[in-house]
DNA sequence: GCTTGACCTTCCAGTGACAGGAAGGTTCAT
DNA sequence: ATGAACCTTCCTGTCACTGGAAGGTCAAGC
């Protein structure tokens, strides 16, 4: 497919899409007319890049998630040791979120009044 | 306090701060040296700064995040409703990073064969 | 009192991760 | 065969920092 298809499909620009491949996340074959070819494994690809990048995982922190999908072997122990971290991480990254979410909603249900600068959610808030 | 330990107690660079500072996000003091001096309710919101920037907010998101804590009267509809919305994009984060965890997960302690790239987690991974 | 080193200041240039747009080739429907 | 909707490369701009230069401030030690 081309392109505009693989955007679509994965929700990324055409424009990030391109850049992905400069910078080596991912390798379409090119059409005769010299249009990048993205098949289904591509598009996986790029959904997953779509996500963690919205999560907030850098390029490079992809460039390894990545690796860990095309990782034929599957054996080695740096790549399990990723892994590891990248739990870690993860895990750390819904703790949180799961915190924000509770500020937040304490902000807008209960904390409706000129209670701060010394609201009990600002102290919360620092607690992370 | 001085910026080295606002930085220090915030976790964010004495440059992102200062960055932070440039675009209006913070207004901290200035001592008579021309220092700038930071309060504990500075720190609060680099804090929080720093953990919703990480979690994948822009910074204009984080601005309005700042404006709910700052908005003195919390009456307004526009305030609640940006938290609603961002409750919301909060929750998608939570619900994405769960299914990323458990997709790692798999990767490394399950699907330890070549049985790509028709391995059913590379497919899961496209569900989001 | 002077120096040394760790702070701090501003300013300017560079980077990472894109986004916009120009200039032009391809494909497809009418 | 002409126009619209794709695609290509290339070059520039933006956002959110990051690094470094050039210089001021401060506390400690000689």
């Amino acid at each position: 497919m081309n392109i505009g298809e693989a955007s679509g499909r994965s929700g990324l620009p055409a424009k990030t899409i391109r850049y992905y491949e400069d910078i080596g996340l991912i390798r379409p074959d090119r059409s005769d007319n010299g249009y990048r070819d993205y098949g289904s494994d591509d598009v996986h690809k790029l959904r997953f890049l779509h996500r963690s990048r919205s999560l907030g995982f850098s390029v490079e922190e992809c460039r390894q998630l990545l690796a860990l999908y095309e990782d034929k072997s599957r054996a080695s122990a740096d790549v399990k040791d990723i892994a590891a971290t990248k739990l870690i991480e993860i895990d750390r990254k819904i703790r949180e979120l799961t915190e924000l979410r509770h500020t937040l909603e304490h902000l807008v249900h209960a904390c409706h009044g000129n209670e701060r600068p010394d609201c009990p959610i600002l102290e919360e808030l620092s607690e992370g």
